[in-house]
RNA sequence: GGAGGGAUUCCCGAGCGGUUAAAGGGAUCAGACUGUAAAUCUGACGGCUCUGCCUUCGAAGGUUCGAAUCCUUCUCCCUCCA
């Protein structure tokens, strides 16, 4: 492979390449580049947002390249930032091992584990005396770190920002300059961070990292990006079936977008599928097509046929899913009321909730809609129950 | 240190003594329609032992027959001056 074909295996679905000329010679030296990625330490469930980030680290692996998978677990000891959130706990040092351990497990679904080393900031971090600190922070002016457009739209805004919110960036700065990175991978929202390794790094006389951004992948929702917390995400350790039918229910549009950053197929075939639908083909088939790849990648080739036999049999005909789960159910005195029974299998928030469902004709026992809130069911039975679409349990009653 | 502004249900945001579980929008959920899509339409959207009861409007007290609305103290945030 040329240099330039290396160059452009890299570049490939990212947002921006800083600085191209420094990666060239970075890559003429022939020898495994120390790649940087931070990990923020409070959310071990990885989804498919990440993996668009992970999958670029992957590759460069296969270029021959090292990993340095890190666990920001110092700045997430200290805390959420925003004094808006309300006050996230801090981690204790089992919790965040504990999340280490989870991401481990998670993360070589992707990524090679030879060619990865997982570092913890803390390590350096926690050896940092209040003077270092202090030095850290007269690198940067105000004004620098107001450049950052998260905290200029929140000073525009006349909404507060903690005055350790400064100390994150610097610090995960720092962290390229002890890791002696060389390019550091990030979300095009993490630029500014990223930048400030480059600085760091130079003022501390060290060669400066290049830096790949990757586009934010979209929740399902095609609006935000996919996060946990706004629970638009599509887990990479949801169940086969769970990972199907979240990827059929993205929009047409968003489908191209995930096609684009999550599927392996070259972009010759997407743009002929794309011609494809342009002249009538369904564009339910695609879906199908990237559901099905990527319930492959993290589960099997096997449960992703299931996941396309069990989704058709549901939605065309109408079948109840073969796996659901089991949910047993404590009666008082022989028999449970249809709303307590849902509430505690878990299909309902809360009992006004569980009437609110039945009134909206959601609910189903057994097939059956129920529109009867007062139903009593016998202890000794076992229903399948269904809320909405989606929602399956089977119910034992005790 | 001084002056002023603000905190409302998941989010934004009305309300400024009773008709207010609290307008409107967003998000969400359900039903219809579909390709479990999007768009659209309809409805729901604090909790419960649910034709009633209980708890919410930063926190705690107080005034009142009655408070998200008035008073006191406190907490937090923002702006300007120093």
């Amino acid at each position: 492979m040329t240099q330039q074909e290396t160059l452009d295996l890299i570049k490939r679905g990212s947002s921006e390449l800083l600085l191209e000329s420094e990666l060239k010679q970075k890559l003429a030296q022939e020898r495994p580049l120390r790649i940087k990625a931070g990990f923020d330490p409070t959310a071990p469930d990885l989804h498919l947002g990440h993996t668009v980030l992970l999958n670029k680290m992957r590759q460069l692996q296969d270029l021959g390249h090292h990993a340095l998978f890190l666990i920001g677990d110092f700045t997430g000891m200290i805390g959420d930032p925003t004094g808006k959130n309300a006050a996230r706990p801090p981690l204790s040092r089992e919790q965040v091992l504990e999340n280490a351990q989870s991401y481990r497990e998670q993360v070589f679904k992707v990524l090679d584990p030879a060619k990865t080393e997982v570092v913890f900031n803390s390590t350096w971090m926690d050896k940092f005396s209040a003077v270092d600190l202090i030095r850290l922070a007269a690198t940067h002016t105000v004004a620098q770190m107001l450049e950052r457009d998260d905290f200029s739209k929140r000073y525009l805004n006349k909404l507060p920002i903690a005055i350790h919110e400064f100390i994150y960036p610097l610090v995960q700065g720092y962290d390229s300059v002890a890791l002696k990175a060389d390019i550091e991978l990030g979300g095009t929202d993490q630029k500014f961070n990223l930048l400030m390794g480059r600085e760091l790094q130079k003022h501390f006389g060290q060669p400066s990292q290049c830096v790949l951004t990757m586009p934010l992948l979209e929740g399902t929702d095609g609006v935000n990006k996919m996060s946990k917390s706004l629970g638009n995400y599509i887990g990479i350790t949801d169940a086969p079936q769970e990972m199907f039918g979240k990827l059929m229910s993205v929009s047409d549009d968003l489908m191209w977008r995930y096609l684009e950053l999550l599927s392996f197929e070259s972009m010759a075939t997407i743009s002929k599928w794309r011609q494809e639908v342009i002249q009538g083909r369904n564009p339910r088939d695609i879906k199908v097509l990237l559901a099905q790849e990527l319930v492959a990648r993290f589960h099997s080739r096997h449960a992703a046929e299931q996941a396309l036999a069990d989704f058709e049999a549901r939605f065309k005909q109408g079948v109840l899913p073969e796996e659901m789960p089991e949910v047993l159910v404590n009666a008082i005195d022989g028999s449970i009321g249809i709303s307590q029974m849902l509430k505690q299998a878990g299909l309902v928030e809360s009992t006004s909730d569980a009437l609110r469902m039945i009134a909206q004709a959601a609910v189903k026992l057994d097939g059956e809609r129920i529109s009867d809130k007062t139903l009593q069911i016998k202890a000794g039975e076992i229903v399948v129950a269904q809320v909405g679409k989606r929602k399956f349990a089977r119910i034992s009653i005790q």
